[in-house]
DNA sequence: ACAAAAGTGTTTGGTATACACCCATGT
DNA sequence: ACATGGGTGTATACCAAACACTTTTGT
């Protein structure tokens, strides 16, 4: 029952390589109307002040999603946040300073003037996805990745209302729908499907910031939402 | 000194923990007419012996979607082989041996005589993943995930042929996406639809082994597949 | 003759889309 | 009064699903 190839299990593990593991997270927002990304200037060379994705290394003590729950609360000051991991990234020079794998996380968050201050103290600013810089290493394509995911979840899973303020206009859902899908909606066909969840509960508050009228204001209500897979706009 | 940083730029690639990585693969197949997945006794203790995915460690030289091309053409000698990233998976005792980030993949293969006789001497055996046995660490997570991610690609990308020989009946594409989607198709649409697929070209040539009547055998053409998101069963 | 799988069209219901006007209100 | 965005219903086209019998041929 001797075990020649394999000797002590430490002594298998020891012998492999080992790598930095990284999490980079692609921050989304609405942000001045548009769909926008978090970027920061990088602060070391190389290219430094180049804008880039946050990121951290990921610790012995926590786990990927730990470790990108981490990395977003530091610069946002956010918890409880929707998170998904878009994934892996192990190019062998996609980053100069190392061979380091990176795991790409998406984030949608609600922008304030608070959160935009905090992150501007970090020298971060939001850039519409529409008009991005050209991001170094690989991040373009994490972010490419993460929109597509986006986009795929977004008319399927009531994940938008995640990046809307507590109460919205159906006008608000609609506008961020498009700016997601790139494309225009049918404003009377999105109402009606937006609707018919039942997740989207219309409240007695009137938003009159945008129009005389003033529009109803909804509320997404995650309790009536138990059942996966019953989500469409 | 701050943890937040800027993605992974310079000057603190020394001070961070550093992680074995792994690739871990879901090697589908058509095995006695059941969609299986391919596991292999482990080589190493923790658990030796233990029926496992094929995985191996990340070297310094490949890259993610090296490793896994390599760890499946090791066990099997296939190469161009169809692999799909499914994520990183990085719970903290995701592998008691040690702290390993592990990327999973799945492949899809046409299994033959010779690939299982190789694939044995491995100790590897295939097994419908109807009746899973339990497996080590996250590895049925890994798969429920590989399988959800199969399952969604199936119908609307031609992933399907990389699982059939180069010639195919109709009743065979048919059976196959049954046993990936779980359920029932209907025969007539699923015919129709097929053929309105271009890139799907009958052959002169009749299977004349599952019936006496004979079926015409079918072919994937992947040159009339130019165009992406054309494809739908 | 018969068993066993291949092959074949049509109908129907539901869903997605396209489309234009009136409403309520602040200025 | 008018400008602004909010709110509303219908008709149509298309697509997906349900459905049963005939064909071929080896035994």
């Amino acid at each position: 029952m001797t075990d020649f190839i394999n000797s002590t299990s430490g002594g298998f593990y020891a012998a492999c390589d080992r790598y930095p593991v990284s999490v980079d997270c692609i921050i989304f927002s609405l942000h001045g109307g548009e769909l926008s990304v978090l970027l920061a200037p990088r602060r070391f060379e190389p290219k430094l002040g180049a804008p880039s994705l946050m990121g951290g290394f990921v610790k012995l003590t926590e786990t990927l999603d730990e470790a990108a729950s981490r990395v977003l609360s530091e610069l946002t000051g956010l918890d409880d946040v929707y998170m998904e991991q878009v994934g892996a990234f192990g190019a062998l020079d996609r980053d100069p300073g190392d061979r380091v794998i990176s795991v790409a996380y998406y984030a949608l968050i609600k922008s304030d003037a608070a959160i935009d201050r905090r992150v501007g103290g970090y020298g971060a600013e939001w850039v519409s996805v529409m008009s991005l810089p050209d991001l170094e290493f690989d991040h373009p394509l994490m972010i490419e990745r993460a929109l597509a995911a986006l986009r795929r979840k977004v008319t399927r899973e009531p994940v938008a209302f995640n990046l809307l303020p507590e109460l919205f206009t159906i006008a608000q859902v609609q506008a961020l729908c498009e700016k997601i899908l790139g494309e225009p909606v049918d404003k009377r066909n999105f109402r009606r499907r937006l609707l018919e969840n039942e997740c989207v509960e219309a409240t007695d508050k009137i938003d009159k910031l945008t129009s005389r009228r003033g529009a109803t204001m909804y509320r997404f209500n995650k309790d009536s939402y138990n059942d996966t897979l019953k989500f469409k706009i």
